[in-house]
DNA sequence: CCGATGCTTCGGCCGTCACCGTAACATTTC
DNA sequence: GAAATGTTACGGTGACGGCCGAAGCATCGG
């Protein structure tokens, strides 16, 4: 079968330290310079070159030129969603592993970050959690979608629910998908609503980016509006 | 970061050529022994076994002793998720490759195979479009669910959508999931539901596997209820 | 109890690949 | 134009890991 030399190429890029580090990295959905990979990689950057190149190569990274500098990001929503599952067998292995150290770094990562293109830690976990209480949301292990109500609440919040619906998906109640978070364990919410949740929740200043690092921090403007509109407490841990 | 090891190791895993090849060939959800593993990957046994025993401690699969045979399976449905979003990674890069071989052995996978727990392959693009089609189900990228005809017509077929409630998804519309096909790519019914239809069709004999393979030949019985019940017409390529 | 079968462990060979030093190339800045 | 910065190309080194042959354990059948 040709099909599992590419798998087993694909599969092998993503499996070395240095290049899943880079590929966690992207994980923000943002473009990063080959040095600024090579750094959080720990590799000299012609090393980083090289891999950064056999990733291109493999369309798992789209490169784009600007000046002297060549941005890297994750190619498609489909590597970001072959990460999270990666990052979900892992994870699922790991309780049977010694304890997994937590780094004094990895306490923001958890209460916050972005996933790609939307939010996760506990705040994720909380927004899903809020959204399902309050009759907004549905989820189920598979699936998820918005309800009625769930329509009129994010419309509110300045997110149209009809111009995400794309040629393919005409059922605007769809645009939306678990997302099993690796260190909550328990699911938040991605796809198309949840991309809108998190793109509003920067452009409106409900949280901003811990420099370097995926973590994100809750603005006090971002505490009040997750709290009065999807009940999500104040986060003390 | 540590899970970033724990991520590396995991891609690392399935990243070799002869350890794909076995989990692809577990990928149908059957256990199967190490003998035959080794068989279809090509390698010694001693060889194979080594690499099993990685696979197991790093949770990737399961593996059931039962007299002097061990059977190995894929650890959890979170394994064969992992898999199928990497195939569609490698399947997005292909088209820039050379053109993708297609042996006459890789006929029968196309026209119709299992999935892990599902139908996948022309056969299972038929479904769902047929579903679709008959307003029994709906299904957006990320998302599907399945509607009030929807379970009616799955309860006339033997498929209790109730029964298939988890105590996490008591929504049972939500029951669905769309799987995206590398061989067709388009989406086919994955999920509660997907893994339903296929194991009824199996149990009323309109599919049966083709031996040694994921392929399964449609019987003519099959033939009637799928283009009754689905509006499927008769493969002919 | 003995041979056959399935599987695993051990030891050694060999290829692959990550890595860096050095050097060249491209682009921006002074 | 020259210096500085970001990136790529090349060559050599070292280590990790896949592979098999041979031998050691389990289990089943006679």
């Amino acid at each position: 079968m040709a099909s599992n030399a590419l798998f087993a190429e694909v599969a092998s890029l993503a499996g070395d330290p240095a290049r899943a580090g880079m590929l966690h990295a992207l994980m923000d959905g943002r473009a990063l310079t080959a040095s600024e990979l090579a750094h959080v990689a720990g590799i000299a950057p012609q090393t980083a070159s090289g891999h950064l190149a056999r990733l291109a190569a493999a369309g798992l990274v789209r490169v784009e030129k600007q000046g002297r500098h060549r941005y890297h990001r994750l190619a498609s929503p489909a590597v970001a969603r072959m990460m999270e599952s990666i990052m979900q067998v892992a994870s699922d292995a790991a309780p049977m592993r010694r304890t997994v150290r937590t780094g004094p770094r990895d306490a923001a990562l958890r209460a916050a970050r972005t996933c790609y293109d939307h939010l996760a830690g506990r705040l994720g976990v909380a927004l899903a959690d809020g959204l399902v209480a309050g009759g907004h949301v549905e989820l189920a292990d598979d699936a998820g979608l918005v309800t009625g109500a769930g329509i009129g609440l994010f419309g509110r919040l300045g997110i149209d629910m009809a111009a995400l619906a794309t040629d393919r998906s005409r059922r605007t109640r769809l645009l939306c998908r678990p997302c099993l978070d690796w260190s909550e364990r328990r699911p938040h919410l991605a796809g198309a609503v949840g991309a809108a949740l998190c793109t509003r929740s920067f452009e409106e200043g409900w949280i901003r980016r811990i420099e370097g690092t995926r973590a994100v921090a809750i603005t006090p403007k971002g505490q009040q509006v997750f709290r009065d509109a999807f009940g999500v407490r104040h986060d003390r841990q």
